[in-house]
RNA sequence: GGUCGGAUGGCCGAGUGGUUAGGCUCAGCUCUGCAAAAGCUGCUACAGCGGUUCGAAUCCGCUUUCGACCUCCA
């Protein structure tokens, strides 16, 4: 595909990305509810949606990223007691409430920077825009589609739905959820059960509270989002994405609140990426089965075999197609960790050979070849964002890297032309767009002379055959987590762990 | 129960009508003082049963099975 196709969660196909404004795309992404630590399954939405962003930019547009804190806290809505989840988790920690956001705030930031995800544009706090939402509930309100009952406001879903395809991003049909959805106590208030909160009053206990024209209280969760979105991006933006999990009642509620408050739908593209399981159940809270991401940097857990290095995470999920399911294991990670060791390699080695290059290939059918990799990158990023195929065609390419350096290749293969596009796609494709980093430590100047000093020993050593004193060295290296390579050529290059 | 989506070689995972996905593992070879790395070669699969077709992992039907959503959830 020559142009950036997406998969439309609303329409279920994959449709030619077109933006409002050309040279500019709005990119909303649900972000995380700061009420405790990310783990491995949230990961994924914003290493998915960090690519997409980095690939709107390669193709020229200039992006604005919006990526919410949600430091409101919900309540439970058609659960138990109303009650908000920032504020109960604090009385546990026995915290203040900003303490706590603050805390898992900073906690996820320094994850995003672990795994080199570009920060938002905009990062608005749900706490930061009660104006807004109010502003956007009463809205709603006068145009008859929400209803006060005791302090708290509703949606209402039923006349929507009479007027709207309320249901079709969700695939879902109204009908069936009056009927199956649960029937639980407190929630006399609503007209229908489907209904939902706007704004809730809050209880006497309650610690986050705002006024609003309807009492205390606090917004319902679907509102912040819709408010927020509309207010950075515009009242219809291109992109929404978050995980497939929030496509009811979440999405589908934003679709309806902004239809209603702004009179037409709010997102062109809506994308979902798919959700990442643990023996094949979704990792979640309520499966009691997540790992943290501080579990998945130290190895601190018990279905960790040992830690894993946030790049390397990073690569095991952009080698997944982002709309499929990824099932968590040791030995996937494992896997993924010895592969993107290896394709960095190349990577390194690429940037170091010299190669003046001529302008015809000695090699004609290995450099059409190369050509036909390089090119392909872009065509399957365009087709919906396959990583997993850009990552292929990458690994197709080591091997010529390799060979070049090895002298299975032969210098001149390539034409200067071609080698300069083996180049920029590595460069565009491994580290712009997939936004992949070096795994091992950045080496200080002084550490690389004291290595040099005893790589210089060693050699002399393997001069006068002394390989006893040779390969104490390199072992001795290796216990410390360098590992020195005896090159063809006779220079000896070292990795760090 | 309703809606939707999967089932691919030892493992992970692309792929929608005919062509080698790719990675990891494993085996052999080359290079090498040895090792590692690198290169080459090999292992070739599409849940089951029917159907459509010259031809199906890919389309259709049925069966089995797993999961997601329907409740906070990335």
């Amino acid at each position: 595909m020559s142009e950036f196709h997406i998969y439309n969660s609303y329409t279920r196909q994959k449709e030619k990305f077109a933006p409002i404004t050309p040279g500019y795309a709005g990119l909303y992404v649900c972000g995380p509810t700061v009420s405790g630590e990310s783990h491995l399954g949230h990961a994924r939405p914003y290493i998915t949606f960090d690519v997409v962003q980095r690939y709107l930019t390669h193709l020229g547009h200039k992006v604005r990223y919006v990526r919410n804190i949600t430091d409101a806290g919900h309540f439970e809505e058609e659960g138990r007691d109303a009650q908000d989840k920032v504020s109960e988790k604090a009385k546990l920690e026995k915290i203040e409430p900003m303490e706590m956001v603050h805390k898992y705030t900073s906690l996820f930031h320094y994850g995003m920077r672990l795994f080199n995800c570009s920060e938002p544009s905009i990062e608005p706090t749900a706490t930061g825009h009660i104006i807004e939402q109010i502003d956007m509930i009463q809205t709603i309100m006068e145009k008859g589609y929400a209803y006060e009952v005791n302090g708290s406001v509703y949606f209402d879903v039923t006349k929507y739905a009479a007027d709207y395809p309320y249901g079709k991003l969700s695939g879902r049909v109204l009908e069936d959820q009056l009927e199956t959805t649960r029937d639980l106590d407190g929630q006399d208030e609503k007209r229908n059960k489907v209904d939902f909160a706007l704004w809730k009053k809050a209880p006497p206990q309650h610690i986050m509270r705002w006024n609003s024209p309807w009492g205390e209280g606090f917004p319902g969760w679907h509102i912040e989002c819709s408010a927020m979105s509309s207010k950075y991006l515009g009242v219809t933006f291109d992109i929404h994405g978050g995980g497939m999990d929030l496509q009811f009642p979440h999405h589908e509620s934003e679709i309806a609140q902004s239809t209603i408050a702004h009179g037409h739908a709010p997102v062109n593209y809506w994308m979902h990426n798919n959700m990442i399981t643990i023996n094949g159940k979704k990792m979640g809270k309520s499966y009691n089965n997540v790992i943290k991401l501080s579990e998945l940097f130290s190895g601190n857990h018990p279905l960790l075999e040992q830690p894993y290095h946030p790049m390397v995470v990073r690569f095991y999920i952009l080698q997944t197609h982002y709309r499929s399911t990824l099932d968590f294991s040791n030995e996937a990670l494992q896997a993924s960790e010895r592969a993107l060791r290896r394709l960095w390699e190349a990577y390194e080695v690429l940037k170091k050979l010299n190669h003046s290059g001529n302008a015809t290939p000695q090699e004609t059918a290995l450099d059409a070849q190369v050509t036909t990799w390089c090119h392909e990158c872009a065509d399957f990023m365009n087709d919906d964002l396959n990583t997993a195929k850009v990552i292929a065609n990458l690994f197709e390419l080591a091997p010529v890297i390799n060979g070049i350096k090895g002298g299975q290749v032969a210098p001149d293969a390539l034409s200067a032309d071609t080698f300069s596009l083996l180049n920029d796609t590595y460069r565009i494709y491994l580290e712009e767009i997939l936004g992949m980093q070096a795994l091992q430590v950045e080496q200080t100047d002084k550490l690389d002379k004291v290595l040099s000093l005893l790589i210089e020993i060693r050699k002399d050593a393997k001069k006068r055959k002394d390989f006893a004193t040779s390969d104490l060295i390199r072992n001795q290296l290796a216990e410390s987590g360098v590992m020195l390579k005896d090159e063809k050529d006779g220079n000896v290059s070292y990795t760090i762990e």
